[in-house]
DNA sequence: TGAATGTATGAACAAATGCTCATATAAAAG
DNA sequence: CTTTTATATGAGCATTTGTTCATACATTCA
């Protein structure tokens, strides 16, 4: 009876587990002080890497380790200008989730 | 001009530095695997620990320890029942928060 | 062309993380 | 009480993670 209820949801986790990974795989991404703040700068405006650089207390090489991580999960998108790569997010779905957190920080 | 806008961002993310590590850490208790099927499983229904640990391909102990973690950042709570100690969600925040990355999984 | 500037990459390492095993604690059942 | 059942906790360990340093790569500028 109740007991028939629970082991429906147990199921649905396990025959969708791989997506519970993928959905781990994603908050992963913001669960790093650096890489949401670089998000987080990104809903504002697009950058470059030195401009990134400037407000995280990280050398520039962790920087840009970051933003490969960010860019290899499509978070993020590249462009040349000159001498400087400019990044962008790759859609909305960051901005909602980021509001999303904030709204819960901000109980 | 242009450079002034980016700065105020810079400025910004400077001054709400905490702010955002709180955020980062929010995203890290949803960025494990097993914590968003615990997660996730608590959105259909309050549970015991054993009913987690069934659909978990991770012992009791290990269940345990990654609820500790979730009740001391306030996302479940816990009541006794008898001999079983009842988890469920603290608030929807939660529930809002898996569905925003659930929509980002299904682009 | 050569120097300078902006960015990327690989190795190395310390710190954090998630798990298991053994065991403790607490309530229930006998 | 004693045993059983459910959950919690601590130690130990392997893996992952985020960073720095050194250096490579690529574009611009002189």
């Amino acid at each position: 009876m109740e007991n028939s209820a629970i082991s429906k949801i147990q199921d649905a986790i396990t025959r969708n587990s791989e997506l519970f990974e993928s959905l781990a795989q994603l908050y992963k991404l913001f669960g790093d002080a650096s890489r949401v703040k670089i998000l987080v700068a990104l809903t504002q405006s697009e950058m470059c890497v030195s401009e990134i650089s400037e407000f995280l207390s990280i050398t520039q090489s962790a920087v840009s380790h970051q933003l490969r991580i960010l860019k290899s999960s499509n978070l993020v998108k590249t462009r040349r200008e000159g001498k400087n790569i400019i990044y962008s997010l790759t859609d909305n779905h960051v901005r909602t989730i980021i509001d999303c957190g904030m709204e819960h920080i901000s109980e």
